[in-house]
DNA sequence: ACAATATTCAACCATATGGTTGAATATTGC
DNA sequence: GCAATATTCAACCATATGGTTGAATATTGT
């Protein structure tokens, strides 16, 4: 994880972490605040929090005793370009990459 | 890593599985030639391939003792979906952004 | 001053990740 | 058949990751 995309991206490779964004997308929160609806920890939460914070994909300010959490995009920028850059590839192939998800779930479940 | 987008995401934030998706983009390879540039043992390339393939972003077909491996750009479309769902947010903030990065380059060097 | 609240820090644990080396397997070409 | 080549498999290792629990710190409100 050593430049600013490899940190961005393994931020939100994790579903808890990008549901965290999706809940801050609403607005700013207390980390108590966030934490509620997981069945997390408030620690868990607040470990995966610092790393979206080490990705500037959330920001903290303190407020007293709580820190108030607000979520900042821009990093997904570096993001929607690299992914853009592979744009031109994706027309041919769906429904072979259909097959093999639906073959992975198999296994999966 | 439990759904189809982490698995994708998982994938791409390892800076050689990126640099290996661009070599692909250029044409389809064997995994002896995808290792080649890289200051790594063909094992180690191997088991990237194996990540990129169960993600969906490889595709394997063997042609005798050769291994061809093709770029399937398919998955990246969720990844694409799923940052889109923010892009309205990463209009505002850019310099802060900018001002985060450069303080963590900073500390990293 | 003190109890309650908000959050982090520290230690620990299990599992995942990224790498290595060495052996196994399959295929090619002489 | 056999040596060389292409690739994976298996075991191992160090470190990272995601989680826990318990203690520490800071702030609030009475």
């Amino acid at each position: 994880m050593d430049d600013d995309l490899s940190a961005v991206l393994g931020a939100i490779s994790h579903p808890s972490r990008r549901a965290i964004l999706q809940r801050l997308a609403e607005g700013p929160a207390r980390v108590t605040d966030i934490a509620a609806p997981f069945d997390l920890s408030l620690n868990a939460v607040s470990k995966h929090l610092k790393v979206l914070e080490g990705a500037g994909l959330v920001d903290r300010e303190r407020q007293g005793r709580d820190h108030v959490i607000r979520f900042r995009a821009g990093p997904l920028r570096l993001v929607s370009r690299w992914v853009h850059l592979y744009e031109k590839f994706w027309t041919e192939g769906l429904d072979r990459l259909e097959r093999h998800f639906k073959e992975k779930r198999k296994t999966r479940s």
